[in-house]
DNA sequence: GTCTTGGCTGTCACCGATGACAGCGCTTGC
DNA sequence: GCAAGCGCTGTCATCGGTGACAGCCAAGAC
């Protein structure tokens, strides 16, 4: 910064109060400046600014992985609204019981960033309170947290509306396949669940346990056993309800490997609206994973900017049922 | 730290010898020190550290989107690797033209990081010199810089091997498609061309332009227009390679609506092994993805850990061919 | 007994920004 | 003509650590 004020021809404090868009400095002042910064490439150590004000200019990100379409959505829902808010992103992904130890032993995001976005993570409570006490702004995006300000989608409503959807089709016998929990803390997934059966329940129609499956090993050969339990049933099912898109496409390979015909004899839905659904045409419940970010984005600026971390907001976002080809009518309806 | 000196009883120095682990300290003196900052909760503020080593502990990534399947998937090996390092992920994810002018115009990573991974970014000659004279390690990924460390994968063998499958499969027809290049910089995609080209000659069989060709809206109706157009040649082709499986799933989907059957009619042929390039049966040439992230940050920490920042080393890893369901003979093969 | 050596610890300048405060030149009011 | 006010800019202490250097003390060499 010296070397940019010492070709400015001005001293150091003129240079930072330029460079933060301070409204005390002149325009012909301000227009060398920014010329000589340019031409030192010049960019500011946010170290030292972090060291006299406390504030890092970087909001942290923790999500159980990088890759699924829901989480790199919501990242990138987040990296523009956070750029222009002038804040870095800085990302934790936190997979394996390994890294989560070490993560929440060493807590790295403590005083390194200005706030702590909890992204699809399942706490276990001594995480949580590990966290609760780091003593920075917790904002959780997906998921409801007590006490917290939050951003999610109504997981149960949105189901009860897919499986509503079926049942006016003409549907009796609706399966639920949900993946293998291993963790325990599939919040979303049990709340879909509740808001099937709720569904069911209000067309009464009777929850038949046999049409609810956890299905491990989902991404290998799990999927064809399940679909071959479900379709030697006495009375199989004419719909099937995957609890994500993923999920629903995997599906829908293991029904085409066994020739079931979709929708003709089994319809498929899917949750999210993973870009592939689109491009495989199946019916699904858009889960607006960009926006979320973005939102998430917004609350976390207003928790910063306002410093009321402690204030308690939740933010729910609307879902849509987007009907594609993967649902119709079952094969005996209007009969 | 003062704080934790004090109730110690020794001098920040001390304390700080002692956090870093630094062997010149005492047992017993190392002991107290600890218990204090135990009961203190003490940590250290990394602004400070920063300030003074000069090392922010954090590596930039520069990538043109979050949300892409090998984007993702490369960001994923880096993850774990930087964790492992216990170096942070800072991610700048510059899509359009304003955030990319702003990027080079601030260049935020400039002093924020210790590294800059540049990966699949097509710069232009003043981008890269704006950040040749950053002053800090550029190491590029997914692409072949010049004086710069880099990794990547050989795309032009790759796609020569790919081509040279369907020409031993007996065709003789080959299309390639790719993505129209809105920003005359699909690197990638021109050496893939070079590769599938080269493998036609190889074979001695003439190159057919009207077989080579760039779709307009891909995503939306452009394809089914391509496929109309390519199946309705004089002599149309029996097999098309898609510069991407993003590309081909669409593809694959233009062609079920027009019911061509696939491998039956045509055969198809991708480029990345996306994880749904296994569910749909594509048969594409692998590229690791993962291994490309994991690569480069150990590039990147043999570069910072060295500083040997100008040293130019380039690795290239290996592709695959994936034969799935989507590839066959011709339909007249063999006779 | 003196000198050297090595282990351990303290002192203090410094990293690169920020912000409080002072100062400068000029206009305005009286 | 002088004081007050305003707009703009400079000076300097400061943030919380690090690292160079010095100092102290006990053990061992001569």
């Amino acid at each position: 910064m010296a070397d940019v004020a010492h070709r400015a021809g001005v001293s150091v404090s003129t240079v930072s109060r330029t460079l933060r868009g301070l409204s005390t400095v002149s325009d012909t002042t301000r227009a060398r400046v920014e010329a000589a910064a340019r031409e030192l490439s010049f960019a500011i150590t946010r170290s030292a600014s972090s060291l006299v004000t406390g504030r890092t200019g970087r909001v942290a990100v923790l999500m159980p992985n990088l890759a699924s379409w829901f989480l790199s959505s919501a990242l990138s829902g987040m990296a523009p609204a956070l750029r222009e808010a002038g804040l870095d992103l800085l990302v934790y992904s936190v997979t394996d019981v390994h890294e989560r130890a070490d993560f929440f032993d060493r807590l790295p995001a403590r005083r390194n960033a200005d706030a702590l976005l909890v992204v699809s993570f399942a706490l276990t409570p001594a995480e949580r309170a590990r966290l609760d006490d780091l003593g920075m702004p917790l904002i959780f995006v997906s998921q409801h947290a007590p006490g917290r300000p939050s951003v999610y989608v109504d997981d149960e409503d949105a189901a009860l509306r897919g499986t509503r959807h079926l049942i006016n089709l003409g549907h009796r016998r609706i399966a639920f396949l949900q993946t293998f929990d291993e963790t325990g803390f599939a919040w979303s997934s049990k709340n879909r669940l509740a808001g099937h059966l709720r569904a069911l329940d209000d067309a009464g129609l009777e929850h038949d346990p046999s049409l609810v499956m956890s299905v491990p090993d989902w991404k290998g050969g799990g999927m064809a056993t399940a679909v071959g339990r479900l379709m030697s049933l006495q009375d199989p099912p004419t719909a099937l309800f995957a609890e994500t898109d993923d999920f629903a496409f995997r599906l829908l390979a293991a029904l085409r490997a066994a020739n079931v015909p979709v929708p003709a004899q089994v319809s498929v839905m899917g949750f999210d609206d993973h870009v592939m659904a689109e491009v495989l045409g199946l019916t699904t419940l858009a889960q607006p994973a960009v926006e979320l970010g973005r939102t998430a984005v917004r609350l976390t600026r207003s928790v910063i900017e306002n410093s009321d971390g402690a204030q308690e907001r939740h933010i729910v976002l609307p879902t849509e049922l987007v009907p594609r080809g993967s649902t119709g009518p079952p094969p005996a309806a209007g009969s």
